[in-house]
DNA sequence: TCTGGCAAGAATTTCGAAAATATTGCCGTT
DNA sequence: AACGGCAATATTTTCGAAATTCTTGCCAGA
């Protein structure tokens, strides 16, 4: 139901949104070359609209292009899955500590709100939670109503870019995977000690972004170990 | 000299740069207004490659595009220049402390090579070297060779985009200081510590970046310290 | 005098054709 | 058969006019 028109909301917007949508969820594959005619007939905009929208892609980094050459989705590897997730600690220590250390009744109330929507759809869901489009958004939102207290707007920023970077390699797991292991626990744990202002907090949500990051190499890392640019095929 | 096209290069990139060095030097003042039609006039290009560049340049956070309204150079505050300082602090303490856990002797001569530049130009220019824009690339150039082994392109990038950022509120402020702090020294303490692996270089690094944030607030705190949305007036 | 709404003007946003550039395939030569 | 150069094709990039949306000023009604 959010497919009708907002107000205020550009017709670029609202591509750069569907184009940001069909690369984490790789229907759009990573190293894919993104030719405008074929764009042009999928999301049915012109030309300079489209550029429009890979240009703030490009600064991103969720699409590269190449000087003359056009665009590019941009390729996985491991050593990107990797450094993105040291970044992805560093940051979210840091949000979470300042959030700690900052954040009030309200910023309590709203973790305990979103976890309590998170868990009460994971229980009806069952064992497939990890494929709900509506439960990976209710995830999101928890892990982002921990550290939003933190003050810091640029933090914040990057911690959300990173975040959604990350999100594509998951994505891309997900398919593979066989088992999960049990997150409601961890989650819990976490939101307790992030309540009760323990300085552990820290080191369990490092384990929670690490532990996946393995995860995703475990079960999918056969689909990046050795990925060249330009070795993903376009859709024909 | 750099004006020549070089090959592969678009004409839409090359007025991301001019536009990024406008709005860094503040020709483009915080807050103001970016209508199309002078910019299409000052620049000498079309609507559309207009758009692109300052979409690219929304998604590094140096203009805003609010809805259907254009789009304005993203504003200037003291919340902001702080937050920046607390961001770049945590990069760069991340990136440095990598970068001597890593670093070989190609980074160790690298270092050398930047800091004797800077040095020497530096003496040539007397008192003056910082209003100097050859001076002040050759900084950034040190800088960036203190970190660059770090081995994260991620963490690398974020840094270098709140580098830039800081930079325009550095620029800010120099018009207004009557006197500077000796700078020489503080950089040949941080190579050495650096150069020595010593773990207190990252105290130092924190300290020079937070002591050049306090100057500028110091001498240019006026400029921005009740700043509007929509304050400084456009060109007429 | 104040408010609300409409109309004229100004600005942004979108469009598809035209120009510029890169890629592919062919042919002649060695 | 292998290589280099040239023409043909495919793709990207740029352009300015047209459509859309926002802003401003005016006028009628309370």
């Amino acid at each position: 139901m959010d497919q009708v028109k907002q107000k205020g909301e550009t017709r670029a917007s609202d591509v750069l949104q569907r184009l940001r949508d069909d690369i984490l969820s790789c229907e759009l594959k990573p190293g894919e070359k993104l030719r405008f005619e074929a764009l042009r007939d999928r999301y049915e905009v012109s030309f300079s609209t489209l550029r429009e929208a890979l240009a703030r892609l490009a600064a991103e980094s969720l699409v590269t292009s190449e000087g003359q050459r056009g665009f590019v989705v941009a390729p996985v590897s491991i050593e990107d899955l990797e450094d993105l997730t040291n970044a992805r600690v560093l940051l979210e220590r840091e949000n979470l500590r300042l959030s700690m250390k900052q954040g009030d009744d309200a910023w309590e109330a709203d973790i305990l709100a979103s976890y309590h929507r998170m868990d009460r759809l994971q229980s009806r869901l069952g064992e497939h939670y990890y494929f709900d489009a509506d439960w990976a958004q209710l995830h999101s939102q928890f892990h982002f109503a921990l550290v939003k207290a933190s003050g810091s707007p640029v933090l914040l920023e990057m911690r959300a870019k990173l975040f959604e970077r990350a999100h594509r390699y998951r994505r891309m797991s997900s398919q593979f995977r066989t088992q999960w292991r049990p997150k409601e626990t961890e989650h819990k744990a976490i939101m307790d000690a992030v309540l009760d202002r323990e300085p552990a907090a820290l080191d369990l949500i490092e384990r929670h972004i690490r532990e996946t990051t393995e995860n995703v190499i475990e079960f999918a890392g056969h689909l990046f170990r050795d990925e060249e640019p330009g070795g993903a095929k376009a859709a024909g």
